[in-house]
DNA sequence: CGCGGGGTTGAGCGCCATCAATTGGAGTGG
DNA sequence: CCACTCCAATTGATGGCGCTCAACCCCGCG
């Protein structure tokens, strides 16, 4: 097992949509930082929401080249299953704290209200913000990706300051550019530029102030130039 | 509309999995070729099972360029909410007869079985192919692109010729390029490369042999050179 | 202090985009 | 039957964005 501590926890709910499972007893899982969930190819015995902390679920190629598939942060629901299988590998940036849901082997799961709404609402979510990443890696240039990036990443966990966002980076620069398929030499680059172009201010490397949220979403829409 | 024709069919069910919407009754709708089935911003009201022909899923962004996210072939389910929304443009490549079903609203659906058990299982398969699409856009070349869609594509509806594959690509270049993240010329030279690499063979531009599958698999996992 | 790893910056190059010309087939009309 | 248009596909010439390889900085740590 990859988990190394499950424990059970006062249980703990978001409030902030109306299909959250209400259910009295969740087991809670702690997944120290570094740590895997599971791996690619492993049989899906459960999926999990994410309560705290922030999770990498990423492929790899047999010659090493890396795709991060996405970023889960809280509320986040990762281990969707494919035939049964992970078709990712998940481990956790920071120390995390998740919710597990056990799953119904062979798929397709039992499908019960609510957990089956909360499921297949999250999975189509996952679609749409799929759809996004797309467009990104398909078609943006540099700039215009990690833009994006950091606009959506403000959106879902940025820290108004005034009309300014401070967002904390728990990923590396590697991270990002397995995330926005570039090299890190590129993102450290281009995160030169915005803050060259005022657009951004780092106050450490793993601490961005937007400073000109407006003009970061005008790039990332690549509207500018 | 965007349907122009809407007609009940005699239902005609596919059999090859177990999880076959059984139902008597499922509306049938004909999309001609070249019509949209529904736009990006479009309230869901349907989602829809392909059973004849090929559909393009797509979106667009402000200065025209364009993503192309899928192809739906026979089998597909297509038209997922997300905020009870469809997130892409839905046209037909072909002439294209669908299954359409009723789905319930505000999201989250009505999950009854066994519709929301297809339902979710073909989330659940779109969110794995979508995975590999991502290692495709972020992190392949150009070549490596090719062949992986022209492999995962002789795998899904290739007609075997021996130990050869022929594909029908009812899609043009220019759609090709833009599921790929490339320009028409580029696929157009690579299909030239694949050519003179003896991997392929052009029967015309909308019909590839392929002569030899093995190395094209090897080629797409960037494992040649 | 030496070491290692992450981040940044620089120099040069290669893959793919861009712009442009040519080919070929389908459709149309003389 | 041929001339013409139109559009998709292909091929060529050139340039630029991002990759590669490398050096350097910074900081935490043994």
């Amino acid at each position: 097992m990859y988990v190394t501590q499950a424990c059970e926890t006062d249980t703990h709910f978001f409030c902030d949509t109306a299909d959250r499972l209400p259910e009295p007893q969740v087991p809670k899982v702690r997944l120290p930082m570094g740590d895997h969930l599971f791996f690619e190819g492993d049989e899906v015995t459960h999926v999990y929401r994410v309560e705290e902390g922030v999770l990498r679920l990423s492929r790899l190629m047999e010659d090493g080249r890396r795709q991060v598939i996405a970023f889960g942060y809280p509320g986040d629901i990762v281990g969707f299953p494919a035939a049964g299988k992970h078709h990712t590998d998940c481990d956790a940036l920071t120390g995390a704290k998740l919710s597990s849901f056990r799953f119904a082997q062979p798929v397709p799961m039992s499908v019960e209200a609510p957990l089956g709404r909360e499921l297949m609402h999250a999975a189509f979510q996952e679609i749409g913000a799929m759809q996004d990443h797309f467009m990104m890696l398909g078609r943006k240039s540099a700039v215009e990706k990690l833009a994006s990036f950091l606009d959506v990443l403000a959106r879902r966990v940025g820290e108004p300051v005034g009309d300014m966002c401070r967002i904390a980076l728990p990923m590396s620069r590697a991270d990002i550019a397995d995330f926005l398929g570039l090299t890190t030499e590129t993102v450290s680059r281009t995160f030169t530029r915005l803050r060259k172009a005022r657009v951004i201010f780092l106050e450490d490397p793993q601490t961005v102030i937007i400073t000109r949220p407006d003009a970061l979403n005008v790039m990332a829409r690549g509207l500018d130039s």
